[in-house]
DNA sequence: GTACGATTTGATGTATACATATTGTGCACA
DNA sequence: TGTGCACAATATGTATACATCAAATCGTAC
């Protein structure tokens, strides 16, 4: 998996967070990072703290960075905090787009929906992922902007299976949440922030659903221990 | 000034960047920090990028670290975003809080009321920073963290004239500023959400007067350039 | 005199060697 | 056998030399 420059391990660590390939609470070797991407230690360290200012990952004085953990208190603040954090998103998003953006949101939905119609799962989840966050570039809001990153880390991490669906029931929501992404673009490319508003609390309550699916059965998965941050 | 730790490069230029010692948009020297402070690059680098995480400081690719810029939308997003942030914050932090934080939060203050009673805005700047980052503790919740820790910063720098009143009207704002502390203490204390959140409001008022004070007669001091983020 | 381009200068980015801290292992001893 | 201390192994933290990139300066052509 030898990468080259130090923005591929950047990119590569985002996406292998994002889809669990990393696991919550795992520790990454700096040294072992250096050889698989073929770099040295120090653009190595600078993209791990980077990562940690981002939300991706925890530093440790001395013990090295661990992939961010999920508790149950995470969950739930998660749960707590997304709904007001989207919608305020989606509205702002809704008022402060820039023709630019909408084309990259265009063209990331056009990613999502043939990952959800070919079944790619790690696709979907980092092209939801983008979705969401070319909405949050569009709010240009440098205040909200860093608690929506967070949210998105772990909402893609908490919901791996709603991309893996297992009957027809979730078939039909997934496609009910590509239905939405274009909601949400017709929404924005109107200025209509109440619907893009509503629309969020829609996209939310789906998700949701799924979300709870997730975390009842097998909640094990997603605890492993909490390193301390720096 | 010489120092001696990264603990210390790393606190110091967190004050001065508060205290608006180093102004926005400045240009910081990794070589002038190194001799400064008595460390090698390396070190230094990594302190630039935990503040960049940090939301003090961005950092342009080949072109170094700049103090955190503030432009006119930042001011904008910034009088919209906080008072939701800061009162969801006070409810948290009236239902999470506990005794180690608050014994801190106290602590915190003892130094902001000493400050006042002497005059020392400096002091008042990064002890009321300290006041409201501990309340971000109390709520615990790791997704509006990081978003009221960028108001905080702006706030502190937006503030500045805050802390040194000219005037009567502003003296009595400022003492009015420290009860409101003294009402915070006893309304999480009490667990009481609801009079923690109406505090956050009525602080945000009283603070909001003064911004715009701040913000109308000398708007030059505050934007330098804006430069690109990586 | 102006505009463009090459060169120089000074910064940031990277690699590597060394220092230091943490953690695990093994042995001594109760 | 269990506990604790010392030591070794391994990881992270730091320093420094070198590579690379950006911007400013100087020169030349028009």
């Amino acid at each position: 998996m030898n990468k080259t420059s130090k923005e591929e391990l950047l990119i590569s660590l985002r996406r292998r967070i994002l889809t669990m390939d990393l696991e919550p609470g795992q520790s990454l070797d700096e040294a072992t990072i250096s050889r698989d991407y073929a770099l040295s230690r120090t653009p190595v360290r600078d993209v791990l703290r980077q990562l940690a200012g981002e939300g991706y990952l925890t530093i440790a004085e001395n013990r090295g960075a661990f992939v961010a953990s999920m508790s149950y208190k995470a969950l739930r603040d998660f749960f707590r905090t997304a709904p007001s954090i989207y919608s305020s998103i989606a509205a702002l998003a809704a008022e402060n787009w820039k023709p630019q953006q909408m084309d990259a949101l265009r063209a990331a939905q056009t990613v999502f929906r043939t990952a959800v119609e070919t079944g790619n799962a790690e696709e979907m989840v980092t092209s939801n992922n983008r979705f969401h966050l070319i909405m949050g570039e569009m709010a240009d809001n440098q205040y909200l902007e860093p608690s929506l990153q967070r949210l998105l880390i772990d909402h893609a991490r908490i919901g791996q299976t709603f991309y893996r669906p297992k009957d027809d029931a979730m078939r039909e929501r997934l496609a009910t949440a590509c239905l939405q992404h274009d909601q949400f673009i017709e929404a924005i490319q109107a200025h209509d922030d109440q619907t893009a508003k509503k629309l969020a609390f829609d996209h939310w309550e789906l998700s949701r659903d799924n979300l709870e699916l997730f975390v009842r059965p097998d909640p094990l998965e997603m605890d492993l221990q909490l390193p301390e941050a720096s």
